[in-house]
DNA sequence: CATGGCGATTACATCGTTGTAAATGGGTCG
DNA sequence: CGACCCATTTACAACGATGTAATCGCCATG
């Protein structure tokens, strides 16, 4: 098979000169309409691609973006790549899809690294940043942050309200006559996290309602998989009292719950309820099916791509936004849905 | 912020040639210790990374391969995924991903289009690819088939025995009793795709086990998620004589069907079994847990990417190779383990 | 001391594309 | 009929990196 044609070659086999074959190929509007449909057969002919090396090289784009998340096999994070794909795709764009791991540095190699210069955008959702790896990162990579933000980068954020969403999550509980609700993925301190976020809506929540908050009912996890949410289901049934509500930061740790409690002999939503977050495919197949925060991930996903066309397109004239997209508690049975 | 350090700037802040830098930067042998650690300590004054799209217009590589796969909701490719980018990351290699959307023309867009620019080579997990589509792809562009295989297009492949998978399923099944098995998922005839593979081996072990290959049992899917599932169960619990045992060709079709027939009071493996393909995270903790066909992941993503970089070192040199890993069925509750 | 050899370094060209600025050529207007 | 305009096309250079081949400088050898 022949080497692949340059533009080089277009130009020879048109008769004319490479640069009227950029011409073509960028819509230039002062071109002849004899002479542009003679270039597109010679690039239908030739098989011609452009080379994006080439292309990126003189003028600096690529026309991708890439999207960073930290486990794929966390499915919002699938379900939200999918959508973000859709939504660029939509608008002529092509997503590169990059796994940091939740790992600081790999996060830090998505702002930095390969992928940054592959694409004229990076949407990222955060676990491990520091707020001044954001400070230093370099300036002409647009960069939107999903979820979580670590305090102020500078930088165009896109999520949920992460403290009311969870309030009335608790909310819901409440209603419901639970009292003991545990928290299981929550953080009591540290950063201002999406952990963090929500459990101070759930701390909120519980005041308001006049019950004690106790820093006992919120477990951390190691991640956010259905392994840690068994666990730590697990570990709450030791407890006496006994919490009657797991207040669960993911529908993975949710639906471990669920698994570890069908175990323990304890029914869902009889003696207590559980509540996710996300609203993953999986939650609404469970048995029992499983209640949760829904973030309006179509929403996200459009928002995060439509912002970060703006920055492209115009990198300083676009002041710093943050947009909050909706959410809804989705009731199913593990809450008597 | 100044604009980024190009191989020029960081020579002239060392004091020799761009052309030195860029021996330093590849490790070329014949660099005196004394301007090694010159520019070395130019490069870290001045944050200088090598600018890929440079890089790969003179050299013609990127250090970067791409996977392609159908879907990423579906946990099985999630999962994969990760163990390509562990793989991949290992030999020093970036790992773009994908998502093809089991459409044809963006599988043909992972061979030939942008992607396949950015990358030495490509791992693609094909759905609807024609075998001439194949054949007609850039030779110059390594690529390694996972799963599906359109017959014969000259192209490595790596994948499990799926004949003798769906046999050691069904016998299984067969084992414990069960006599009329559904394929949800399956496909009797057309092309040689994975669900044609694995109908072919339920059909085996149906015929040795001197029972008929009953095609009424054999119920194709628009998708392989929850609610296709879910919805195939449902309709097969209305034949009569029911099945008393479900073969589903993935575990997102399985965990559906689950639910169905938990809705329908149908008790599993009380009333029938149900046993899935790919061992999902999701699959150990469903209620009743399911039992599985587990591929090797960590092999196939192992092999792939392995047989990818020989390919990429040298693209005529390594004869066509086609690579079967390891599988096990998982017994667990679905079908009383 | 001249010569050769070899490690270290460099000048130059080039990968494929497109921005800039200039050239071309046909048509209009005075 | 000559000057000018403008649509169209083109020559040239440059983006950042590295392969090729040449050069430089030092040391061993005769």
């Amino acid at each position: 098979m022949a080497a692949r044609p340059r533009i080089k070659d277009v130009a020879e086999y048109a008769g004319v000169s490479p640069k009227t074959v950029s011409n073509v190929i960028n819509n230039f509007e002062h071109v002849s309409e004899r002479t542009r449909a003679a270039v597109q057969e010679a690039i239908d002919a030739l098989g011609y691609r452009v080379n994006i090396a080439g292309r990126q090289l003189r003028q600096g784009r690529t026309g991708m973006i890439t999207l960073a998340v930290p486990e794929l096999d966390v499915a919002y994070f699938a379900e939200l790549a999918k959508h973000v794909m859709a939504e660029a795709d939509a608008r002529g764009r092509t997503v590169l899809i990059h796994q940091t791991g939740a790992v600081r540095e790999r996060e830090l190699a998505a702002l930095h690294g390969f992928d940054a210069q592959f694409s004229d955008g990076l949407i990222l959702s955060p676990l491990a940043l520091h707020p001044r790896d954001l400070a230093t990162r370099d300036r002409r990579l647009p960069v939107v942050l999903l979820g979580e933000r670590p305090a102020e980068g500078g930088t165009d954020h896109v999520g949920i309200d992460n403290v009311t969403a969870a309030r009335e999550a608790t909310e819901h509980l409440l209603s419901r006559g639970r009292r003991r609700i545990a928290v299981i993925g929550g953080a009591v301190r540290g950063r201002q996290g999406t952990d963090r976020l929500r459990t101070d809506g759930y701390r909120e929540a519980m005041e308001k309602a006049g019950l004690p908050f106790e820093p006992d009912l919120v477990l951390p996890v190691d991640a956010y998989h259905w392994r840690d949410g068994a666990r730590a289901a697990a570990a709450l049934m030791e407890r006496n009292p006994r919490p009657d509500a797991l207040l669960c930061l993911n529908d993975h740790l949710a639906l471990g719950a669920l698994r570890a409690l069908h175990d323990l002999g304890r029914s869902v939503p009889g003696d207590l309820d559980v509540i996710g977050f996300d609203d993953i495919e999986a939650s609404q197949f469970s048995v029992p099916s499983l209640t949760t925060v829904a973030p309006d991930k179509h929403q996200i996903a459009r928002a995060a791509v439509a912002l970060l066309l703006e920055r492209i397109e115009a990198p300083d004239a676009v002041e710093l936004r943050d947009q909050v997209v909706g959410h809804r508690v989705i009731v199913r049975e593990s809450t008597g849905g």
